[in-house]
DNA sequence: AACACGACCTGGTAGC
DNA sequence: TGCTACCAGGTCGTGT
C-alpha cells in the first residue's frame, strides 16, 4: 500500500486525530514487540512525524514508537478501541475511548519502541534526503547518481539514495523523465538527471495531494488513490505518448513497467 | 562491493 | 462455483 505519499497521508490524518492524546494502554495482539506495550502505556502522544516511509509517534519522556507499514500495513484511529478489525496487530487505547490501530493483513509491518536519539540516528544513517524537503537538491542528487552503476529503477528504490520512493512512483518518475529503468545511473546524461530530480519532486507532490484526498474520509484507505499512472500495472496497454505497448520486466525481484519507445 | 534471490506472510483475483 | 497459481505499493539476510 504505502510509498511516501500514502504514508504522508496517514501521518497528516493521525496528526489531527491524536496529537496530545493520552495512551491509557497499548495492547499487542499479533506478532509485535512487547516493548511497545511496555513503553507506550501511560504516555502522551506529542507529535506524529514521517521520515521516508517510516512513521514516528513521539511520546512523552523521550520515547518514539517507530512504525513501518511495509506492503500492507495501515495505521489509523477508530472511535472505539474495542471495535478493531481481526487484522489489528497493535491497539492503543486512548483516553476518551478512541483506538489507534496498527492493522496488517500480511503481518509484514513493523512497530517498535525506541528512544528518540536511537531512532533518529538510525534513520539519519540509513536514509537519503527527504525528496520534498530542502535537503533534496539537484546538485546532490546528480552527483550521487553519476557515481552509481545501479540500474535507474533500483537506484530510485534504494532508500539510501532518496527516502520514500517505491515501485509505483519510481516507475512513473522514470517514464516522465524518459529514462530506461535498466540503464545504469552513471550513464544517464546530467541533463536528464536534473530533469529527473524535478520530476521526482512534482510526482511525489501531486501524489501526496491525491493520497490525502483519497484518505480523507473516515476509517482506512479508500480503494486507490487517484494519481494518474502512465505505466504502472499497464502491461500491454499502449503508451499514452507514442502508442507502443508498455512492457513489464523483473528488476530486483519486483515488476518494473516502462515504455520501450519513450524511455531510453 | 554489488547483485540476485528467497524469506517474511496472507489475501485478492485471474484463469481454468 | 470452486480450486489453483500467481501477484502484491517493502525490506532484510544470505549466498555468489
Amino acid at each position: 500500500m504505502p510509498e511516501l505519499p500514502e504514508v504522508e497521508a496517514v501521518c497528516r490524518k493521525l496528526r489531527d486525530a491524536v496529537t496530545g492524546a493520552r495512551i491509557v494502554e497499548a495492547r499487542v495482539l499479533r506478532c509485535g514487540t512487547v516493548r511497545v506495550a511496555e513503553q507506550a502505556s501511560g504516555r502522551t502522544l506529542q507529535a506524529v512525524e514521517r521520515r521516508g516511509k517510516h512513521i514516528l509517534l513521539r511520546l512523552s519522556g523521550g520515547v518514539t514508537i517507530h512504525t513501518h507499514l511495509r506492503m500492507s500495513g495501515n495505521l489509523y484511529v477508530i472511535p472505539d478501541h474495542r471495535l478493531h478489525s481481526v487484522y489489528a496487530r497493535v491497539v492503543f487505547e486512548l483516553l476518551g475511548g478512541q483506538g489507534l490501530v496498527l492493522e496488517d493483513k500480511r503481518v509484514l509491518a513493523r512497530m517498535d519502541a525506541l528512544s528518540d536519539e536511537e531512532i533518529n540516528s538510525r534513520l539519519d544513517r540509513e536514509l537519503g534526503p527527504e525528496p520534498l524537503s530542502e535537503s533534496f537538491t539537484p546538485e546532490q542528487f546528480v552527483a550521487r547518481a553519476r557515481s552509481s552503476r545501479q540500474p535507474a529503477k533500483l537506484f530510485l528504490m534504494d532508500q539510501g539514495n532518496v527516502a520514500g520512493l517505491g515501485n509505483i512512483y519510481a516507475a512513473e518518475s522514470l517514464f516522465r523523465a524518459r529514462i530506461d529503468p535498466r540503464k545504469a545511473m552513471a550513464r544517464v546524461s546530467p541533463a536528464k538527471l536534473r530533469g529527473l530530480h524535478g520530476i521526482i519532486v512534482s510526482v511525489l507532490s501531486d501524489a501526496v495531494e491525491s493520497a490525502v484526498a483519497a484518505y480523507a474520509g473516515p476509517g482506512a484507505f479508500h480503494s486507490e488513490e487517484s494519481f494518474p499512472v502512465a505505466v504502472y500495472d499497464r502491461e500491454g496497454e499502449p503508451c499514452m505518448t507514442c502508442r507502443r505497448r508498455i512492457v513489464r520486466i523483473p528488476q530486483g525481484g519486483r515488476s518494473t513497467y516502462f515504455c520501450p519507445g519513450c524511455q531510453r
